[in-house]
RNA sequence: GACCCGCUAGCUCAGUAGGUAGAGCAUUUGACUUUUAAUCAAAGGGUCGGGCGUUCGAAUCGCCCGCGGGUCACCA
């Protein structure tokens, strides 16, 4: 491998030689700071120009980061330094210095990280900056950034580099950091109430809990294939029949289909099971947790998205699948129990259905998403999905064609999925069976047949309330983020050959 | 996977009808002791995503490939 180094990155690498024929590590150590660039303005907020230099023992203030922009105005210069909370301007003057750092500040190029000491001032501008009476070179960046004003554009170069981004736009690392901050509100709230966070198997070696196509991989000790898994639901509720009453994962599930702007083929969900609830349970729970995690975020549960308001107050409208069809159709499926007939209807609206479909739930789903889930903006729990495609609910006694679930909805795109969990063991086998029956007419995303889930159900689980929040979509939601991979931290790409 | 759009200096972008490739920031040299997209003067830096073709001549036209973005389909 021949590495063309740009004239740039030659200059670059010739300073790091330089530096260490004076004795210098360019790649440094361990520097102890006094401050960060958010406590010293918190500190010194306050203060005028001219209390600061009036001050008779002004502190000694100890501060590190990247160079951001260098202003050199002869034997004295300005630059802005940047850590993970903002940057601060440094002012460097040969006489405070000596002139052996001044003259390494002027060899220091946009992108080194430096340590200095210093006090407190207010320049002629008004800019709360500090007086550097002690500069340190720390670590020598062999590559130049970005343009200053305008940053990193390109988007394929944000992801691909992420680093690169968050030093240069401050929006990608506030929203990248307000990721960390929503889950571990989530949390809070879930602990608070006594929820019990566990992990469960990535590995699978049967594929459940959701329909999806999976990603397979091999033991090589045990020969045998497992799958990442496609949801935890199945470890999950084993642990309800277990005795744990509320439990919560947080994690990583991994479906091997298309990636777009709101779809990664890893992403994370949290998903919650309490023993006792039901349907209304999880709709109560949903929109607390929300509303918690957004204020404790956000302060707010008025959210800006693109150029709508989402508005996350509790008392989120509550709708029956079939009625929201007859809002947009006028179609009363609650009416229609003949296959052939549905079919003729879709056919009439243009619907494909395809061959593996075989229920008028199945129908009754293909109307929900081509005519209903646009039309949805603010939250909405849809309930009462047909039994056909929720192969692991409780079936709504009153009407058995429909089960007790629902998806909520904000802004015409799924943000969760909760049951009242299917706890009859007979029943579960037989939905099995049915999957394998449409696996076997061609349903790639149908589960398989779990034996010792079964046989776990026959030891009786509890009456349960089950949800999976997407955290990646919550995300976006709270951040104002257009794209999935705004909120992953390092989204998945196509590996470029140099 | 299909369709549309993009790829030019380290970064952000121009590039007229096909005629030897431009700017700003960054870099180098010089001036400047309160600047802040600092300023002023000068200089260097490009296999125009890759390949093939058309042409006397291609960043520009055509075809193929690569990577990215968007829309659709599947899905959370």
């Amino acid at each position: 491998m021949e590495n063309k180094f740009t004239e740039q990155e030659l200059v670059r690498r010739q300073k790091a030689e330089d530096l260490k024929n004076q004795g210098i590590d360019p790649f440094g150590s361990r520097f102890d700071r006094t401050h960060n660039t958010a406590s010293f303005k918190e500190e010194f907020k306050s203060f005028t120009k001219e209390e600061l230099h009036d001050l008779e023992h002004p502190p000694l203030i100890k501060i590190a980061g990247r160079i951001m922009t260098k202003r050199i105005k002869g034997k004295a210069g300005f630059a802005h330094i940047q850590d993970q909370y903002g940057q601060i301007q440094l002012y460097v003057k040969i006489d405070n210095v000596g002139e052996v750092a001044y003259d390494l500040f002027e060899k220091a190029d946009l992108g080194d990280i430096v340590g200095v000491s210093g006090r407190p001032m207010i320049t002629n501008a008004g800019e709360l900056s500090i007086k550097v009476e002690n500069y340190l070179h720390l670590v020598k960046a062999l590559r130049p950034l970005p343009d200053k004003f305008h940053g990193l554009v390109d988007v394929e170069e944000r992801y691909r580099r992420r680093y690169v981004d968050m030093i240069m736009n401050e929006d990608s690392k506030n929203t990248l950091i307000l990721r960390s901050k929503i889950i571990q509100a989530m949390r809070n709230y879930l602990n608070n109430l006594g929820y019990l966070e566990v992990e469960t198997p990535i590995l699978h070696s049967i594929l459940g809990g959701a329909n999806a196509r999976p990603f397979v991989t091999h033991h090589n000790a045990l020969d045998m294939p497992f799958y990442l898994r496609i949801a935890p639901e199945l470890y999950l509720k084993r642990l309800i029949i277990g005795g744990l009453d509320c439990v919560y994962e947080i994690g990583r599930n991994f479906r091997n289909e298309g990636i777009s702007i709101k779809h990664n083929p890893e992403f994370t969900m949290m998903e919650l099971y309490l023993a006792y609830s039901d349907l209304e349970g999880m709709m109560d729970l949903t929109e607390n947790l929300v509303n918690s995690v957004a204020m404790s975020t956000l302060g707010t549960t008025s959210i800006p998205y693109g150029d709508k308001t989402i508005h996350l107050e509790k008392g989120w409208r509550r709708a029956h699948m079939v009625d929201l069809i007859k809002e947009e159709t006028g179609i009363n499926f609650f009416d229609i129990t003949d296959f052939e007939e549905a079919k003729r209807l879709a056919n009439e609206y243009k619907l494909h259905v395809e061959p593996h479909l075989y229920g008028v739930g199945h129908i009754i789903n293909l109307f929900f998403e081509a005519f209903c889930e646009a039309k949805i903006v603010q939250p909405t729990f849809v309930y009462g999905h047909p039994i056909e495609i929720s192969p692991l609910t409780k079936k709504d006694p009153l009407n058995p064609r429909f089960t007790q679930r629902f998806e909520l909805f904000i802004d015409s795109r799924e943000f969760a999925n909760a049951y009242t969990e299917l706890n009859d063991p007979i029943d579960q086998l037989e939905r099995f069976e049915n999957q394998l029956k449409e696996k076997a007419l061609g349903n790639v995303e149908a589960t398989e047949m779990d034996t010792d889930f079964v046989e776990s159900l026959e030891y009786g689980m509890p009456p349960t309330g089950g949800i999976g929040i997407g955290i990646d979509r919550l995300v976006m939601l709270l951040t104002n983020s257009v794209s999935i991979r705004d909120v992953l931290l390092f989204p998945h790409m196509k590996n470029r050959s140099k």
